[in-house]
Formats: C-alpha cells, structure tokens, sequence
DNA sequence: TGACACCCAGTGTCATAACACCTAATATTC
DNA sequence: GAATATTAGGTGTTATGACACTGGGTGTCA
C-alpha cells in the first residue's frame, strides 16, 4: 500500500484574515495552522494504522521510560484535550502497543507501560516524524523558530 | 444557566519540550496552542449551544452575505478541515440557522445563507469572542503579534 | 441525442470524541 | 474504626468525525 488519499484540501485562504483586530488575526493564524500540522501528521501516520492521539501516547511512553504512567498522568501531558483515556489505551492495548498493571501498594493506580512493540512501532516512525517536522519549517531560519516558540509560549502562559 | 463544567485541563507542560530539534518545538508548541484556543473558544461558545465548526460557518456565511455559498466553497473556507459539511448543515438548519436553496441554474449546486435568527446569534457572541481573543493575546505588543502572524503565514505557505 | 467524463451534494457505515455518571480503593476526620 | 471525602479508573450514551461510495445534474463531443 503506497501513499493513501488524494488528499486535496487547499482551506483556508490567508487573505481571509484582513480586516480583523491583530488578535483575531494571530488567533486565526494559530488555530488553522495548528490545524494543518495536526492533519499533515496524521496523513504521514495513517500507513502505520495510528492516528495522531495515540501516536503521541507513544511519544510520552517512550519518554516515561521503563515506570510507564498512570492514566492520568498520561492524560495530562497529551497535546490535544483526551477526556477519554481509558478507551484509547484500551484500543491501543487491544493493539499489543501497550501493557497496563495495577499497582500493588495502591490498587487504585493502572500504571501504562509501553510494550516491545510499541517501542519498535514508534521508533521506526522517527524518521518520516522529523521529515514532516522539517517540510513545514524548513522556511524560518533557528531564530525564527526561537521567536515563534517565545511568543506561542507567551500565549501559552495567558490564564 | 451560569458557567459549564469546571475545565481542570492543565495540559501539557511546556517544559516537555526541551531536548529535540528546533523544528519540533515549534510543532509541538503550533499544535498545543491551537488546541488551546480552539478548546477556550468552544468554552465560550458552549453557553449558546454552538461548537466551534457551527460558530465558524456562521462566521463565513456572515462575510458571505446575502448570496450565501454553496457547500464546497464554504468547506474550503473553513478553518479546519470538515469532510461532512452536508450533515454540520443538516443540523444548522435544523435548528433554524441557516437555510439551504437549490440554485435554478445549476439545480447540481445548493445555495446555504444565514437566517435572520443565525444572523442575530452570532451577532450576540460578537462581544464575548472578541474579549476571549484579546485575553489569550494580551501579553503580545502590536509588533509581536505581527511578527507571530507573519512567521505562521510562511509555515502555511510550505506546501 | 447518446455516451462520456466530471462536478456537486448527499448517504451508509464505522470509529472516535464528548459528557455525565458510576464503582473501587485509599485518605481523613471524628 | 465507622462515616465521609477524595482520588483513580471505567462505563453508558449521544453526538460528531472520517471515508468510501452513490446518484442526480451539466457540459461536450461524436
């Protein structure tokens, strides 16, 4: 299986934002491009039969290491809201990616465990994730970057 | 009806992304900041019933005006992709925001407008997501705000 | 005018997200 | 140590999203 759908989707015409206070505009511009780099990621993952949420449980996993998370835990440091963890880390369990065990000192706890698996699954996705990462970027020069993570993060910090 | 739910929702601590290629910061930090605000502003939105995608079509047919679109020409203009824009309508016009009209010349094209009660609703959250927009934003001076706008508009121009 | 390609809108079906509620285990208070 | 609160995880239900496909409507070319 080669490259999936035609994928046309040219949305969201940037001139549409004129007109507008500079805060409707910066917010129009963080949403749709946020938007665009969540769609073109998922497009890079679908041949591997993730989609973007539970790719990036894979990503916190592998950075927990070996102690896994509780599902909570888990939850917090997702990139997107997931109100709804127990069921993507049962599809992902159901998958063989993960593994799940009840502590023993406090039976209320799941902890989360990536399993051999989802450890390889995640590392052979490396590559095609940083080539993705470059593709839309690759435009700004590192201060560019630096400014664009300093404002976004100031933005960020608001309440 | 006053406030919703309580939105704990800390997500995503922005220490996490320390320690990988410039590029992926500012992925990341693109991605959980229009998440951010995309879930700030279905929170507004919330009170008067609407989602975001309702409010944003809303938004279009507004600037539209009294010729309306027809469906593909609104679904290209959307913020974020919607493959099912017949059924989003469906429901907008079911609950009396919109209205749908076969076009005469061209009887394969649907014509959708705003209704004068979808006008008045999004006329009456004009103020709330105006003040929603500033507060995220406040921190930024006229001069970041353009810089930020303009470096998101050259990472939507790559491809 | 009949065959063809193409365009627009809509539908069937399944997977996933959202929201409110529930149950079990532990901590806290008296 | 019994009652209560708190915290973790899970479930039921409904709404929404994704994707492939259908089917009518137009144009165009023989």
């Amino acid at each position: 299986m080669a490259q999936t759908s035609p994928r046309p989707r040219p949305r969201g015409r940037t001139a549409r934002t004129a007109g507008n206070s500079l805060q409707h505009q910066a917010q129009l511009n963080v949403i749709r491009t946020g938007a665009m780099l969540q769609d073109d990621f998922e497009q890079m993952l679908a041949p591997y039969g993730l989609g973007g949420a539970q790719f990036n449980v894979l990503r916190i996993l592998r950075g927990a290491g070996a102690d896994g998370l509780c599902r909570n835990e888990l939850r917090d440091r997702m990139l997107t809201r997931m109100p709804d963890m127990t069921r993507l880390l049962d599809r992902m369990e159901r998958a063989g990616l993960v593994a799940r065990t009840r502590k023993d000192d406090d039976r209320r706890m799941v902890t989360t465990r990536l399993t051999r698996e989802g450890r390889q699954l995640i590392d052979s996705i490396d590559a095609d994730a940083a080539r993705e990462q470059k593709r839309r970027f690759r435009s700004l020069s590192d201060t560019q970057l630096h400014t664009l993570i300093d404002l976004l993060q100031a933005v960020q910090r608001q309440s």
